[in-house]
DNA sequence: CGTGGCCCCTGATTGC
DNA sequence: TGCAATCAGGGGCCAC
């Protein structure tokens, strides 16, 4: 389950020994992993044979590799279980290996994408020619995320109290802020006392502004330990887990005393998902 | 366009 | 013991 702070971390690796390797070739293993890819497995791979990777890029949870000199882009999302591992050629298979990269040089190790549950996959995918970083044309949509210098404060601000949905429902909406998942979003209501079906347009400029604040924290604190990990599901480019999960103070414990009251955490099914919150610090107002 | 509900998937865990 | 239900959840899609 990565959130932003553990697809940051992804990133980094990926620039660090992915990014100016010569792609030799692409073993997709698993076609559901491409299935993004309009065109299909050997398109896919067919796309990457030769092409030297660029460097890599993020917003939310998407992450993308330019292909210098080709329009597009090599786009990955992790989903809920995906890993993208630098593994030495000679490393035993994975279960759950979905794509194999291997690269022209001699550095003996290659990148394989591992998914579980395949809700993660990858795509080349055309990208916008005037942007240097390539990004591809399909994440128009989305956000930019709150740890983003270029995100737009007043803008989210303003949307977001104009929304009637639940604040919780708001801040996983991918086209308001981008990078929010269930674990954190939890943890930035627990932080901003706001109970996660309070509706959006009835937050003041303060709590709205609390909120972004909390989620922005709760992301910060994660990013400086790199990332959050509750079992062997998340492992980040290099297979090394993340460890962040110990400093949670609502999601995951349900019956566990709030950090600030002592009250227990009360677990709510949400949206097929669960929600944690503290029944005495987050309160629901009355309908006005 | 905003909203809310549903679906994709595999494996661990829980309950009968 | 075995089988079924439940849970994990990012995000696209669709009807209204």
């Amino acid at each position: 389950m990565p959130e932003l702070p553990e697809v940051e971390v992804v990133r980094r690796g990926l620039e660090r020994w992915v990014s100016g390797r010569t792609v030799r070739s692409v073993a997709v293993l698993h076609p559901r992993a491409v299935r993004r890819h309009v065109a299909g497995s050997e398109d896919f791979a067919a796309q990457l044979a030769g092409r030297t990777l660029g460097p890599a890029q993020r917003r939310g949870k998407y992450l993308w590799l330019p292909l210098p000199g080709t329009g597009t882009s090599l786009l990955g999302h992790l989903g809920m279980s995906g890993q993208l591992l630098v593994q030495p050629e000679e490393a035993p298979t994975e279960t759950h290996l979905r794509v194999r990269f291997s690269f022209a040089d001699s550095d003996g190790t290659e990148l394989r994408f591992v998914d579980q549950r395949t809700f993660g996959g990858l795509a080349v995918e055309d990208a916008d020619p005037s942007d240097p970083e390539a990004a591809p044309l399909s994440l128009a949509h989305i956000a930019r995320d709150p740890m983003d210098p270029r995100f737009d404060d007043t803008a989210f601000l303003a949307a977001l109290r104009r929304r009637s949905t639940g604040v919780k429902r708001a801040l996983l909406d991918q086209t308001l802020i981008s990078g929010v998942g269930n674990i954190y979003a939890d943890e930035a209501l627990w932080r901003s006392k706001l109970h996660y079906e309070r509706p959006a347009d009835t937050l003041s400029r303060a709590q709205a502004s609390l909120l972004l604040a909390s989620a922005r924290s709760v992301m910060s604190a994660a990013l400086a330990v790199g990332g959050t990990s509750f079992d062997s599901l998340y492992v980040n480019v290099n297979g090394e887990s993340g460890y962040f999960s110990r400093t949670l103070d609502a999601y995951g414990r349900e019956g566990e005393p709030c950090n600030r009251c002592a009250t227990p955490i009360r677990r709510a099914p949400w949206m097929n998902r669960s929600s944690y919150f503290c029944p005495r610090c987050q309160r629901l107002p009355r309908a006005r």
